[in-house]
DNA sequence: TGTTTTTGTTAGGTATACCTGATTAATTTT
DNA sequence: AAAATTAATCAGGTATACCTAACAAAAACA
Protein backbone atom coordinates (compact mmCIF):
# COMPACT_ATOMS: atom_id res chain seq x y z
CA UNK A 1 0.00 0.00 0.00
CA UNK A 2 2.07 2.87 -1.10
CA UNK A 3 -0.96 4.97 -0.84
CA UNK A 4 -0.80 5.19 2.52
CA UNK A 5 2.31 7.21 2.15
CA UNK A 6 -0.40 9.55 0.19
CA UNK A 7 -3.07 9.33 2.44
CA UNK A 8 -0.82 10.29 4.74
CA UNK A 9 0.23 13.53 3.32
CA UNK A 10 -3.45 14.38 2.29
CA UNK A 11 -3.88 13.69 6.32
CA UNK A 12 -1.40 16.59 7.30
CA UNK A 13 -3.17 19.23 4.86
CA UNK A 14 -6.26 18.03 6.43
CA UNK A 15 -5.08 18.79 9.68
CA UNK A 16 -3.34 22.24 8.31
CA UNK A 17 -6.76 23.11 6.41
CA UNK A 18 -8.49 22.61 9.96
CA UNK A 19 -6.15 25.36 11.23
CA UNK A 20 -6.38 27.48 9.05
CA UNK A 21 -10.26 27.07 8.83
CA UNK A 22 -10.14 27.65 12.57
CA UNK A 23 -7.57 31.01 12.30
CA UNK A 24 -8.98 32.22 9.58
CA UNK A 25 -13.00 32.12 10.72
CA UNK A 26 -11.26 33.77 13.87
CA UNK A 27 -13.59 36.31 13.53
CA UNK A 28 -16.98 37.03 15.31
CA UNK A 29 -19.30 34.98 15.72
CA UNK A 30 -19.06 33.43 12.48
CA UNK A 31 -16.57 30.76 13.72
CA UNK A 32 -18.81 29.88 16.41
CA UNK A 33 -21.85 29.62 14.30
CA UNK A 34 -20.30 26.86 12.22
CA UNK A 35 -18.39 25.35 14.73
CA UNK A 36 -21.53 24.91 17.38
CA UNK A 37 -23.42 23.33 14.47
CA UNK A 38 -22.20 19.60 15.81
CA UNK A 39 -22.95 19.83 19.38
CA UNK A 40 -24.94 20.81 22.41
CA UNK A 41 -27.86 23.29 21.14
CA UNK A 42 -26.38 22.86 17.27
CA UNK A 43 -27.00 19.48 16.89
CA UNK A 44 -30.67 19.60 18.05
CA UNK A 45 -31.41 21.78 15.55
CA UNK A 46 -29.69 20.33 13.21
CA UNK A 47 -31.89 17.35 13.90
CA UNK A 48 -34.93 19.09 14.38
CA UNK A 49 -34.21 20.44 10.72
CA UNK A 50 -34.42 16.94 9.46
CA UNK A 51 -37.28 15.80 11.43
CA UNK A 52 -39.54 18.50 13.13
CA UNK A 53 -41.71 17.74 16.14
CA UNK A 54 -39.85 15.40 18.32
CA UNK A 55 -40.48 14.31 21.45
CA UNK A 56 -37.08 15.52 23.75
CA UNK A 57 -37.08 11.27 25.01
CA UNK A 58 -36.70 10.51 20.78
CA UNK A 59 -33.79 13.68 20.54
CA UNK A 60 -32.06 13.06 23.44
CA UNK A 61 -32.09 9.09 22.24
CA UNK A 62 -30.88 10.18 18.81
CA UNK A 63 -28.40 12.56 19.85
CA UNK A 64 -26.79 10.03 22.39
CA UNK A 65 -27.40 12.40 25.09
CA UNK A 66 -29.19 12.25 28.62
CA UNK A 67 -33.02 13.24 28.73
CA UNK A 68 -31.56 15.72 31.70
CA UNK A 69 -28.96 17.48 28.94
CA UNK A 70 -31.61 16.99 26.25
CA UNK A 71 -33.98 19.40 28.76
CA UNK A 72 -31.64 21.80 29.55
CA UNK A 73 -30.71 22.50 25.83
CA UNK A 74 -33.79 22.54 24.31
CA UNK A 75 -35.02 25.21 27.28
CA UNK A 76 -31.80 26.89 26.33
CA UNK A 77 -33.00 26.85 22.68
CA UNK A 78 -36.64 27.82 23.65
CA UNK A 79 -35.08 31.10 25.53
CA UNK A 80 -33.42 31.98 22.21
CA UNK A 81 -36.58 31.72 20.39
CA UNK A 82 -34.97 28.66 17.97
CA UNK A 83 -37.79 26.24 19.11
CA UNK A 84 -41.04 25.35 21.37
CA UNK A 85 -42.02 23.08 23.57
CA UNK A 86 -45.79 21.85 23.48
CA UNK A 87 -47.19 19.03 25.63
CA UNK A 88 -48.35 16.17 23.63
CA UNK A 89 -51.89 15.11 23.47
CA UNK A 90 -51.72 11.75 22.73
CA UNK A 91 -49.31 11.31 25.69
CA UNK A 92 -49.10 13.86 28.16
CA UNK A 93 -46.36 13.30 29.68
CA UNK A 94 -43.91 13.88 26.48
CA UNK A 95 -43.25 17.53 25.61
CA UNK A 96 -42.96 17.81 21.67
CA UNK A 97 -40.13 19.89 20.11
CA UNK A 98 -40.65 21.98 17.35
CA UNK A 99 -38.46 24.62 15.24
CA UNK A 100 -39.73 28.37 14.78
CA UNK A 101 -39.46 30.03 11.73
CA UNK A 102 -36.44 31.98 13.58
CA UNK A 103 -35.05 28.43 14.26
CA UNK A 104 -35.62 27.28 11.03
CA UNK A 105 -33.47 30.54 9.62
CA UNK A 106 -31.14 30.21 11.84
CA UNK A 107 -30.09 26.61 10.47
CA UNK A 108 -30.41 28.01 6.39
CA UNK A 109 -27.67 30.81 7.35
CA UNK A 110 -25.67 28.77 9.11
CA UNK A 111 -25.35 26.20 6.73
CA UNK A 112 -25.62 28.38 4.30
CA UNK A 113 -22.61 30.24 4.65
CA UNK A 114 -20.27 29.46 1.71
CA UNK A 115 -16.21 29.41 3.09
CA UNK A 116 -14.55 32.55 1.46
CA UNK A 117 -11.77 30.07 0.33
CA UNK A 118 -14.10 28.33 -2.04
CA UNK A 119 -13.18 31.07 -4.49
CA UNK A 120 -9.73 29.49 -4.66
CA UNK A 121 -10.90 26.96 -6.94
CA UNK A 122 -11.95 27.08 -10.25
CA UNK A 123 -14.89 25.17 -12.09
CA UNK A 124 -13.05 22.40 -12.46
CA UNK A 125 -11.36 22.08 -9.25
CA UNK A 126 -14.97 22.65 -7.57
CA UNK A 127 -16.20 19.71 -9.26
CA UNK A 128 -13.30 17.50 -8.36
CA UNK A 129 -13.59 18.76 -4.75
CA UNK A 130 -17.47 17.74 -4.48
CA UNK A 131 -16.65 14.14 -6.59
CA UNK A 132 -13.96 13.74 -3.21
CA UNK A 133 -16.18 14.77 -0.58
CA UNK A 134 -19.25 12.82 -2.34
CA UNK A 135 -16.65 9.71 -2.11
CA UNK A 136 -15.55 10.61 1.60
CA UNK A 137 -18.86 11.05 2.51
CA UNK A 138 -20.63 7.99 1.26
CA UNK A 139 -17.26 6.35 3.21
CA UNK A 140 -18.05 7.76 5.97
CA UNK A 141 -22.04 6.71 5.78
CA UNK A 142 -20.47 3.16 5.66
CA UNK A 143 -18.67 3.53 8.55
CA UNK A 144 -21.54 5.15 10.47
CA UNK A 145 -23.20 2.56 9.68
CA UNK A 146 -20.98 -0.43 10.92
CA UNK A 147 -19.95 0.75 13.63
CA UNK A 148 -23.77 1.07 14.51
CA UNK A 149 -25.28 -2.29 13.64
CA UNK A 150 -27.04 -2.38 16.80
CA UNK A 151 -28.97 0.38 15.64
CA UNK A 152 -29.08 1.98 19.38
CA UNK A 153 -28.01 5.28 18.07
CA UNK A 154 -30.18 6.72 15.35
CA UNK A 155 -28.68 9.38 15.34
CA UNK A 156 -26.74 7.88 12.34
CA UNK A 157 -29.82 6.89 10.13
CA UNK A 158 -31.15 10.60 10.87
CA UNK A 159 -28.36 12.31 9.49
CA UNK A 160 -28.33 9.83 6.56
CA UNK A 161 -31.72 11.05 5.91
CA UNK A 162 -31.10 14.27 6.41
CA UNK A 163 -28.28 15.17 4.32
CA UNK A 164 -29.36 12.17 1.51
CA UNK A 165 -32.36 14.49 0.87
CA UNK A 166 -31.58 17.86 1.89
CA UNK A 167 -28.10 18.29 0.61
CA UNK A 168 -27.77 15.65 -2.28
CA UNK A 169 -30.33 16.30 -4.35
CA UNK A 170 -29.17 19.34 -5.90
CA UNK A 171 -26.38 17.70 -7.96
CA UNK B 1 -20.80 34.03 -11.03
CA UNK B 2 -22.47 31.25 -12.24
CA UNK B 3 -20.11 29.54 -10.46
CA UNK B 4 -21.30 30.58 -6.67
CA UNK B 5 -23.71 28.03 -7.23
CA UNK B 6 -21.37 25.54 -7.60
CA UNK B 7 -19.60 26.69 -4.68
CA UNK B 8 -22.61 26.62 -2.55
CA UNK B 9 -22.99 23.14 -3.21
CA UNK B 10 -19.49 22.80 -2.31
CA UNK B 11 -20.49 24.65 0.65
CA UNK B 12 -22.93 21.98 1.74
CA UNK B 13 -21.17 19.17 1.13
CA UNK B 14 -18.53 20.38 3.68
CA UNK B 15 -20.92 20.88 6.22
CA UNK B 16 -22.20 17.23 5.07
CA UNK B 17 -18.46 16.47 5.87
CA UNK B 18 -18.16 18.30 9.33
CA UNK B 19 -21.14 16.47 10.36
CA UNK B 20 -20.38 12.71 9.42
CA UNK B 21 -16.61 13.54 10.62
CA UNK B 22 -18.29 14.36 14.20
CA UNK B 23 -20.23 11.28 14.07
CA UNK B 24 -18.05 9.04 12.69
CA UNK B 25 -15.50 10.10 14.98
CA UNK B 26 -17.82 9.51 17.98
CA UNK B 27 -15.69 6.82 19.35
CA UNK B 28 -14.11 7.89 22.42
CA UNK B 29 -11.01 10.42 22.75
CA UNK B 30 -9.95 10.20 19.56
CA UNK B 31 -12.85 12.74 18.17
CA UNK B 32 -11.54 14.95 21.24
CA UNK B 33 -8.19 14.54 20.22
CA UNK B 34 -8.40 15.69 17.17
CA UNK B 35 -11.05 18.69 17.64
CA UNK B 36 -9.11 20.01 20.45
CA UNK B 37 -6.13 20.28 18.61
CA UNK B 38 -7.08 24.41 17.58
CA UNK B 39 -8.40 25.12 21.06
CA UNK B 40 -7.31 25.96 24.43
CA UNK B 41 -4.57 23.54 25.46
CA UNK B 42 -3.91 22.28 22.19
CA UNK B 43 -3.11 25.27 20.60
CA UNK B 44 -0.05 25.99 22.37
CA UNK B 45 1.22 22.73 22.33
CA UNK B 46 0.77 22.94 18.27
CA UNK B 47 2.66 26.27 18.70
CA UNK B 48 5.36 24.95 20.53
CA UNK B 49 5.65 22.16 18.35
CA UNK B 50 6.59 24.58 15.56
CA UNK B 51 8.67 26.77 17.96
CA UNK B 52 9.50 26.01 21.50
CA UNK B 53 10.61 27.36 24.53
CA UNK B 54 8.75 30.28 24.70
CA UNK B 55 7.95 32.72 27.13
CA UNK B 56 4.19 32.61 27.95
CA UNK B 57 3.87 36.44 26.82
CA UNK B 58 4.86 35.30 23.46
CA UNK B 59 2.53 32.40 23.21
CA UNK B 60 -0.22 34.52 24.54
CA UNK B 61 0.53 37.13 22.32
CA UNK B 62 0.71 34.52 19.68
CA UNK B 63 -2.25 32.70 20.36
CA UNK B 64 -4.14 35.62 20.95
CA UNK B 65 -4.99 35.04 24.76
CA UNK B 66 -4.62 36.66 27.64
CA UNK B 67 -1.62 36.10 29.92
CA UNK B 68 -3.99 35.15 32.15
CA UNK B 69 -5.58 32.43 30.26
CA UNK B 70 -2.51 31.24 28.87
CA UNK B 71 -0.82 31.13 32.59
CA UNK B 72 -3.86 28.44 33.31
CA UNK B 73 -3.28 26.52 30.23
CA UNK B 74 0.07 26.16 30.64
CA UNK B 75 -0.65 24.97 34.63
CA UNK B 76 -2.89 22.70 33.01
CA UNK B 77 -0.73 21.19 30.33
CA UNK B 78 2.19 21.17 32.82
CA UNK B 79 0.20 18.79 35.11
CA UNK B 80 -0.22 16.72 31.98
CA UNK B 81 3.53 16.49 31.75
CA UNK B 82 2.94 18.05 28.31
CA UNK B 83 5.15 20.60 28.58
CA UNK B 84 7.62 22.01 31.07
CA UNK B 85 8.23 25.81 32.76
CA UNK B 86 11.27 27.13 33.73
CA UNK B 87 12.12 30.47 34.62
CA UNK B 88 14.58 32.38 32.42
CA UNK B 89 18.19 33.69 33.30
CA UNK B 90 17.85 37.26 31.63
CA UNK B 91 14.62 37.78 32.56
CA UNK B 92 13.56 36.78 35.88
CA UNK B 93 9.84 37.31 35.41
CA UNK B 94 9.75 35.64 32.17
CA UNK B 95 8.71 31.89 32.35
CA UNK B 96 9.75 29.55 29.58
CA UNK B 97 7.36 26.91 28.16
CA UNK B 98 8.86 23.89 26.43
CA UNK B 99 7.44 20.75 25.41
CA UNK B 100 8.45 17.52 27.16
CA UNK B 101 8.88 14.40 25.41
CA UNK B 102 5.37 13.76 26.30
CA UNK B 103 3.80 16.36 24.87
CA UNK B 104 6.24 16.19 21.52
CA UNK B 105 5.11 12.49 21.11
CA UNK B 106 1.39 13.70 21.88
CA UNK B 107 1.04 16.10 19.02
CA UNK B 108 2.90 13.65 16.57
CA UNK B 109 0.16 11.43 17.86
CA UNK B 110 -2.63 13.65 17.37
CA UNK B 111 -1.45 14.96 13.66
CA UNK B 112 -0.76 11.44 12.38
CA UNK B 113 -3.92 10.53 12.30
CA UNK B 114 -5.16 9.44 8.92
CA UNK B 115 -9.02 9.61 8.85
CA UNK B 116 -9.90 6.24 7.76
CA UNK B 117 -12.62 7.91 5.26
CA UNK B 118 -9.01 8.87 3.11
CA UNK B 119 -9.28 4.82 2.57
CA UNK B 120 -12.29 5.79 0.03
CA UNK B 121 -9.94 7.77 -2.27
CA UNK B 122 -7.78 6.24 -5.24
CA UNK B 123 -4.61 7.71 -6.00
CA UNK B 124 -5.97 10.07 -8.62
CA UNK B 125 -8.66 11.49 -6.17
CA UNK B 126 -5.67 11.95 -3.71
CA UNK B 127 -3.70 13.72 -5.65
CA UNK B 128 -7.07 16.03 -6.71
CA UNK B 129 -7.37 16.32 -3.33
CA UNK B 130 -4.29 17.01 -2.47
CA UNK B 131 -3.50 20.69 -5.19
CA UNK B 132 -7.09 21.48 -4.07
CA UNK B 133 -6.28 21.14 -0.14
CA UNK B 134 -3.11 23.20 -1.20
CA UNK B 135 -4.98 25.98 -3.21
CA UNK B 136 -7.54 26.58 -0.37
CA UNK B 137 -5.04 26.24 2.06
CA UNK B 138 -2.99 28.94 0.04
CA UNK B 139 -6.28 30.79 -0.01
CA UNK B 140 -6.26 30.74 3.39
CA UNK B 141 -2.98 31.88 3.94
CA UNK B 142 -3.77 35.32 2.17
CA UNK B 143 -6.92 35.79 3.72
CA UNK B 144 -5.26 35.74 7.22
CA UNK B 145 -2.71 37.86 6.25
CA UNK B 146 -5.12 40.32 4.65
CA UNK B 147 -7.00 40.52 7.97
CA UNK B 148 -3.53 40.62 9.79
CA UNK B 149 -1.38 43.34 8.20
CA UNK B 150 -1.04 45.12 11.56
CA UNK B 151 0.65 42.03 12.23
CA UNK B 152 -1.19 42.30 16.11
CA UNK B 153 -1.30 38.27 15.72
CA UNK B 154 1.82 36.84 15.27
CA UNK B 155 -0.10 33.37 15.82
CA UNK B 156 -0.67 33.54 11.79
CA UNK B 157 2.05 33.68 10.86
CA UNK B 158 3.52 30.91 13.16
CA UNK B 159 1.04 29.05 11.74
CA UNK B 160 2.73 29.77 8.34
CA UNK B 161 5.73 28.31 9.08
CA UNK B 162 4.33 25.84 11.32
CA UNK B 163 3.04 24.48 8.19
CA UNK B 164 4.74 25.36 5.30
CA UNK B 165 8.19 23.93 7.05
CA UNK B 166 6.90 20.78 8.25
CA UNK B 167 4.26 19.28 6.24
CA UNK B 168 4.29 20.98 2.76
CA UNK B 169 7.68 20.10 2.25
CA UNK B 170 6.79 16.41 1.90
CA UNK B 171 5.23 17.03 -1.70
C1' DT C 1 17.25 56.49 42.33
C1' DG C 2 12.64 56.67 41.74
C1' DT C 3 8.99 55.86 38.42
C1' DT C 4 7.04 53.31 34.85
C1' DT C 5 6.55 49.25 32.20
C1' DT C 6 6.45 44.37 31.66
C1' DT C 7 5.77 39.34 33.00
C1' DG C 8 3.39 36.55 35.47
C1' DT C 9 0.16 35.08 39.38
C1' DT C 10 -4.09 34.91 42.23
C1' DA C 11 -8.82 35.22 42.62
C1' DG C 12 -13.15 35.24 40.83
C1' DG C 13 -16.39 34.99 36.88
C1' DT C 14 -19.04 33.65 32.58
C1' DA C 15 -20.52 30.32 29.17
C1' DT C 16 -21.05 25.81 27.09
C1' DA C 17 -21.41 20.89 27.12
C1' DC C 18 -22.36 17.16 29.53
C1' DC C 19 -23.48 13.97 33.64
C1' DT C 20 -25.71 11.64 38.00
C1' DG C 21 -29.37 11.30 41.46
C1' DA C 22 -33.85 12.10 43.14
C1' DT C 23 -38.59 13.15 42.26
C1' DT C 24 -43.18 13.93 39.90
C1' DA C 25 -46.74 12.87 36.81
C1' DA C 26 -48.66 10.10 33.31
C1' DT C 27 -49.16 5.67 31.15
C1' DT C 28 -48.77 0.70 30.87
C1' DT C 29 -48.67 -3.83 32.86
C1' DT C 30 -50.27 -7.26 35.86
C1' DA D 1 -56.53 -1.12 41.39
C1' DA D 2 -51.77 -1.62 42.50
C1' DA D 3 -47.22 -1.88 40.67
C1' DA D 4 -43.98 -0.89 37.30
C1' DT D 5 -42.36 1.74 33.59
C1' DT D 6 -41.67 6.10 31.14
C1' DA D 7 -41.02 11.35 30.10
C1' DA D 8 -39.56 15.03 32.00
C1' DT D 9 -37.91 18.19 35.70
C1' DC D 10 -35.06 19.93 39.56
C1' DA D 11 -30.86 20.25 41.88
C1' DG D 12 -26.21 19.97 41.84
C1' DG D 13 -21.70 18.72 39.63
C1' DT D 14 -17.60 18.34 36.45
C1' DA D 15 -14.72 20.01 32.74
C1' DT D 16 -13.10 23.19 29.24
C1' DA D 17 -12.35 27.69 27.32
C1' DC D 18 -11.99 32.14 28.09
C1' DC D 19 -12.17 36.86 30.53
C1' DT D 20 -11.46 40.96 33.96
C1' DA D 21 -9.40 43.02 38.10
C1' DA D 22 -5.86 43.42 41.39
C1' DC D 23 -1.26 42.74 42.49
C1' DA D 24 3.87 41.39 43.06
C1' DA D 25 8.41 41.12 41.26
C1' DA D 26 11.72 42.31 38.01
C1' DA D 27 13.54 45.26 34.50
C1' DA D 28 13.75 49.54 31.80
C1' DC D 29 13.64 54.38 31.74
C1' DA D 30 14.22 59.20 33.24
Amino acid sequence: MTNLIDQGKTAGKLVEFSMLQNIAEDDAQHKNDYKMLFQGQGKILLALSDDDNLPQKVLADRLNMTPQSMAEFVRKLEKRDLVSRKKSVDDKRVTIVSLTDNGRLEIEKRMQVIPKYLRALNDEELLQLNNILDKINEQMYLDIKNADSTLHNKYHQLMLNHVLTKIHTND
